[in-house]
DNA sequence: CGTACGTTTGATCTTTCTCAATAATGGTGG
DNA sequence: CCACCATTATTGAGAAAGATCAAACGTACG
């Protein structure tokens, strides 16, 4: 197996976005103890409530984090993607204050918790950068606080097609002015606050207006500079480097 | 000065909720280096897009961290209460992705950036707490994102006037049955993704159903019970155990 | 005692939801 | 390969929650 297919590869790229990791701490992530497995679209990786024991964290595919209220309807709250360690959020706590679900069939690799705990707590650098990747998601939650508080139906729906951009192109998971929106409308709607006739009825709207065009679940941004004045939308707060990511202006 | 009267007071006992801390990092803790500060009403701690040199620990006062969209509006994220550390969030990342302002007028302590980062990177149970901090944190960013996406009106304002009680009581700023709400209507209206005038009628439509009542900002849970039905609201999202919330159901 | 800010109220308008039906699409077993 | 089924996407009509606009009323504070 060639070092570029090794499961726990895109965690340690992750890792290197955030901070400086010696060669030592490089290997210690590679040779973390972990279980692989393969799971079905729809399958939970934390349920709300559990007492979670291992750290999972995503080799291939989509996840998403959501809670369910009590009269039933669902918030998605994050979208997972391949090196994201899902259970970061549960880690130091005792009991799991969301669900994490499958959004697509992935392989995940499970690393017992107490093994993650020690690594963050003994190696400076290896902490730094898991702080700042969990301050990062707690930016990107920021940002859907105000997308979902204050921005009308169309700017939600673009804002978060330009998230979905930069995060992808960030990991090289897109192409060049497009991306495959892993998420149903219903899933889209879940994740902005609105109903999936509305988000239907939105993209209809963005593509009558030319700033994308699809085919299906195939996003393209015929219009980058558009698409994100309708969201509002600023990479800054992804804190992701400029030189980190691929979508210019053009 | 009394201990009780220690500046960092608040903070230590906020970090030892969430972690047993040795003598000697308690110590550590009340002997950071800081420099006080009075700040009125208004004032900014952090705005967006500044380069933190210090992490400011909020001695007495309230204050709310907020952004604002291109067209103007505004969202508020979070509402911080006396020992909290307001910039956790932008300790480890170089820019502020959001700002910081205070609700009333304010005592700081602000503590250097990198003697906080030292502290939290050397010694283990101050880790451990800080990290499980900014964890509940993005739980409770978390339920504000459920609470404006997902739910009507009535019961975000319900929601968000338990997560007050709540929260208020677990540090005993609050009276029995009630508290002081150290904010102004149309803040609550940012807080909540609503306008001023949503958030009167149905701060006046919840008095009318016997749920609260209220003079002025002075808020009484007549039935807390109900007030929490309506809000669809449950404090596990807050990670406070039992013991430390006073307000049962009475 | 006047000014600024916060609260309250009414009338009207818009966005988004709800309900309902139809059309694509992809996957499955035969 | 084809027919069938379950999801997902699309469209229309009507309803409702909440926004907007405008004005009046309180209250604290200098």
């Amino acid at each position: 197996m060639s070092s570029e297919e090794h499961p726990l590869i895109f965690l340690l790229r992750q890792l290197e976005l955030y901070a400086q990791l010696p060669e030592e701490d490089r290997r210690l992530v590679l040779q973390l103890p972990h279980r692989l497995r393969r799971l079905d679209a729809g399958s939970y990786l934390v349920r709300e409530g559990d007492r979670p024991t291992h750290c999972t964290v995503l080799v291939k595919g989509y996840a998403f984090r959501q809670k369910v209220t009590g009269n039933g309807s669902r918030q998605i709250l994050a979208v997972c993607i391949p090196g994201d360690a899902v259970d970061l959020q549960n880690m130091f706590l005792d009991v799991s204050d969301h669900s994490v679900q499958l959004l697509t069939q992935c392989t995940v690799a499970d690393v017992p918790r107490d093994v993650m705990q020690d690594v963050v707590l003994t190696r400076a650098a290896i902490a730094t950068a898991i702080i700042e990747l969990t301050l990062v998601d707690a930016s990107i939650l920021r940002e859907w606080v105000v997308n979902i508080g204050r921005r009308d139906a169309r700017a939600r729906i673009a804002h978060i097609l330009c998230e979905f951009a930069v995060r992808l192109e960030s990991r090289g998971l897109a192409s060049d002015h497009g991306f495959i929106l892993p998420m149903t409308q219903e899933q889209l709607a879940d994740a902005t606050g609105l109903t999936s006739v509305h988000v239907n009825r939105v993209l209809k709207s963005l593509e009558a207006e030319r700033l994308i065009s699809r085919q299906r679940r195939n996003i393209q941004y015929d219009d980058w500079r558009a698409l994100q004045d309708a969201g509002d939308f600023s990479r800054r707060y992804l804190h992701i480097s400029d030189e980190d990511v691929l979508p210019q202006d053009y």
